[in-house]
DNA sequence: GAAATAGTGTCTATAAGACAATATCGG
DNA sequence: CCGATATTGTCTTATAGACACTATTTC
């Protein structure tokens, strides 16, 4: 297997496991992070997304993507980190949940040369979003497991696997609880799980599931309206999300 | 937000954000793939792990560390071409399983400078492995989440990220399917799952479960032995693997 | 009281858990 | 027949699905 091509393996292998010289001066890919940022908005999953620039040498000038950009060697102490920064420049919010999506590579992915991105998915509350968002983005309703603009880059891919995922955990896990403001109804909880999932769940079995749950607590307090008030709860203090042992509609 | 460090903009905006010509000259991580690879020997879980060279410049020589190397990019069209030829390389087979595990990035994981590997987890069925082997690789049977040597890196981290995804899929998956060689029982079949999952499981439910998904199918073979034989299966051609709607023990 | 939504209860269906019963081989 | 393992069946339990019923507010 070694040897095959000079160029090959001083890239491929001399750097970790070759017995000569590990020289690691070899080119790199372009490393990024991107973000895929969840909310609920106006009744609706909503994805926040960035103009990009126009200026000399811009890939994709004017079009919409994800918000990220180049791991900063000097300022990210991690890649995880580095998220974290770009998702509060970009909201201005701390983010109650934050998931690695997986990582997209390839010679072909940016025309600016071969490069990796590490994408992530974070969940915020609707609420008292809007004020602290950057100038330069915007949030788009999902159509499907999509947008209506065409992404740069392959975006749209991520995307779509980031609104994959979150369909299907939000089947068997607590998740939507971290889009819900702090004080929320069990029939609110239930019409974002709906949001989310686009199809209606059963009441009964709702409020079952989410109350054997060590996931919420009622507070003293009811939300009032035109109609019988409803009781409110919180999230309690352990953060972890609640995975159940069951999705919620057995498969055909 | 922006314009917060001169150095930090250059390479955490510029080049896909930023207003101003889009230098791509600033420092890039290392890039590498590592890959857990699995399989069934002895009756254990077992994972194959790599003796590092101890050429001059090497970090932690000697030691045994996930198999993997630097991303080539004259070489590997995308990331996951990268991680079937370091496969292929290390036991000449094709993977029947192969997904992301996820990624780690920061600036002291590797003692040579800011790195980001892409961590992918394979599944090979215990039969046909030995022979194909490289010459600096060996099978370590898993202990809890671990193995006996201390692996270089953080190797330990993502091998203990890799055991616990498996474990939880292998609750509501088919994956061990992709453990077995090509003709196996149900009885052979169960067995590799309670493996895994380091447990016994129902001998009913199990078969049920099984029989029911469109999974595996029936050939015209018995396993003999000293006792009633056993029906052989197949998987189907169907290579997805299979999500069952519960896991297989309801957590108490 | 009417409308609307919150919350509970009742019955059924499905699949797992426990475990017994039966089947089929080699000796 | 005996031992061993494969395969099937029976009964119970837990929870989802469907859907009816009751509760509490505003108007």
């Amino acid at each position: 297997m070694a040897g095959r091509h000079g160029q090959g393996d001083a890239a491929g292998d001399q750097g970790r496991s070759g017995a000569k010289a590990p020289g690691l001066d070899f080119p790199r890919p372009l490393t990024t992070v991107d973000i895929v940022i969840f909310t609920i908005r106006q009744e609706a999953l909503q994805v926040l997304l960035v103009r990009r620039g126009s200026g000399p040498g811009e890939p994709f000038p004017g079009t919409f993507a994800l918000p990220g950009g180049f791991v900063d060697i000097a300022r990210d102490r991690d890649l995880e980190a580095c998220a974290r920064r770009k998702l509060a420049e970009k909201t201005g919010v701390v983010s109650p949940y934050l998931e690695q999506l997986g990582s997209w590579g390839s010679a072909d992915r940016d025309p600016r040369g071969w490069s990796a991105t590490h994408a992530y998915f974070a969940l915020i509350p609707g609420s008292a979003v809007e004020a602290a968002l950057a100038a330069d983005v915007q949030w788009f309703p999902l159509e499907g497991t999509g947008v209506t603009p065409k992404l740069a880059f392959d975006h749209a891919e991520i995307l779509q696997a980031a609104v994959q995922r979150l369909r299907n955990k939000v089947e068997y896990t607590s998740l939507p609880a971290y889009l819900m403001p702090k004080e929320f109804t069990l029939p609110e909880l239930q019409r974002t799980y709906e949001i989310v999932l686009d199809r209606a769940l059963e009441k009964s079995a709702f409020r079952t599931r989410m109350l054997s749950a060590d996931l919420i607590e009622p507070i003293a307090k009811m939300r009032k309206g035109p109609n019988r008030p409803a009781q409110l709860y919180r999230l309690k203090k352990t953060a972890a999300p609640v995975y159940f042992a069951r999705t919620f509609n057995a498969p055909e």
